[in-house]
DNA sequence: ATGGTTGCGAAGCAA
C-alpha cells in the first residue's frame, strides 16, 4: 500500500506533472494540497479514467485539498465540522482501505505575531480537538499534508536563517506536538533520524539546487498504522522539471509504504 | 545584491 502526499501549488498548473508522476509511481492513495480549484473544476473524470476515486474540497482561488484512491473511498468529510472550515478549504477526510485518510493544509502564518500566525495556531489547536472528538488513538488514522511547521531544527537547512521566522517557532512546534501527543507518529523520522531531508524549497535564488529547504510536508500515522509502515521517502526528483518538461511545485512528494493489515 | 520565483489573473498579493 503506497500512500503519498503532495502540495501541488495549483492543480490547474500541475496536472500534467501529477499525471506523469502517478503513472510512474502508482500510488494507492494520494493526498493533494493547494489545488486552487473550485470543486466543479476538479478533474475527477481524468483520475477516474486512471482507476482512482477522488474527492475534492476547494473554493477556487486559494487552498483546496483532495484525496485520490484506487483502494476504495468512503465517507468523505470536509473540514472540521464547524466555523473553522471557513478559514479555507484545508481539511478533507475519506476512508480508504480501512484507513481514515486526511489531506491537511495548515495555514502558512506569514509572520510571527501576525493575525495570520494566530489563526495558524488556532487552526492547529482545533485540529487537535477534532482528532479527539472524531477518533480513538487506536483507530487507523493518517494525517497527510503540508503542516507548514518544521518539527525540529534538523528539518531546516540552517536554523540560524530561521530565527524569528514562522514554521520553526516554539508555539507552532508545540501545537504540532500536541497533535502528535494525541497518538500520531511523524512516520518519516523513524527512517531518517538524522534529518536534513526536505520537502519544500523556495522557488527563488536557486534554493533547491543549494539544498536550502525545509521538511514541512508530513505523514502522521496512528499506532496501528505506524506499525505497518515500512518506509517513508521524499521523492526529491519530483521537485525538478520533469522528463516530459513539466514544471514542478515548490513542494515535492512524500511517499509512505504500508504493509497489509 | 535586503535580492530572488511562481500562480492567479490582469495589479498586486500570497506563498
Amino acid at each position: 500500500m503506497r500512500l503519498a502526499t503532495w502540495n501541488v501549488n495549483s492543480l490547474g498548473a500541475r496536472l500534467p506533472l501529477v499525471l506523469e508522476w502517478m503513472a510512474a509511481n502508482e500510488p494507492d492513495i494520494l493526498c493533494l494540497q493547494e489545488t486552487k480549484l473550485a470543486d466543479d473544476a476538479f478533474p475527477a473524470a481524468t483520475f477516474a479514467d486512471l482507476g482512482y476515486e477522488s474527492v475534492h474540497h476547494g473554493d477556487g482561488r486559494w487552498n483546496g485539498v483532495a484525496v485520490l484512491s484506487r483502494v476504495g473511498l468512503e465517507r468523505p468529510s470536509c473540514g472540521m465540522g464547524d466555523a473553522y472550515d471557513v478559514h479555507g478549504c484545508r481539511l478533507l477526510a475519506a476512508t480508504c482501505a480501512g484507513i481514515r485518510v486526511h489531506s491537511v493544509y495548515v495555514p502558512n502564518g506569514r509572520s510571527v505575531g501576525s493575525e495570520h500566525y494566530l489563526t495558524k495556531l488556532d487552526w492547529l489547536a482545533r485540529l487537535r480537538e477534532y482528532l479527539a472528538e472524531q477518533y480513538d488513538p487506536g483507530d487507523a488514522v493518517a494525517m497527510c499534508g503540508d503542516f507548514n511547521v518544521a518539527p525540529t531544527d534538523d528539518d531546516v537547512w540552517d536554523p540560524a536563517q530561521f530565527v524569528g521566522s514562522t514554521h520553526v517557532s516554539e508555539p507552532e512546534r508545540a501545537a504540532l506536538g500536541a497533535i502528535l501527543d494525541w497518538g500520531l507518529e511523524d512516520a518519516f523520522r523513524r527512517f531518517h533520524p538524522g534529518g536534513h531531508v526536505f520537502t519544500w524549497w523556495d522557488y527563488r535564488a536557486g534554493s533547491f539546487h543549494k539544498g536550502q529547504g525545509m521538511r514541512i510536508d508530513l505523514v502522521l500515522l496512528s499506532k496501528s498504522l505506524s506499525g505497518r509502515c515500512r518506509s517513508v521517502e521524499v521523492d526529491r526528483d519530483a521537485r525538478k522539471k520533469s522528463p516530459a518538461g513539466n514544471k514542478p511545485s515548490d513542494h515535492t512528494v512524500v511517499v509512505a509504504e504500508l504493509a497489509d493489515a
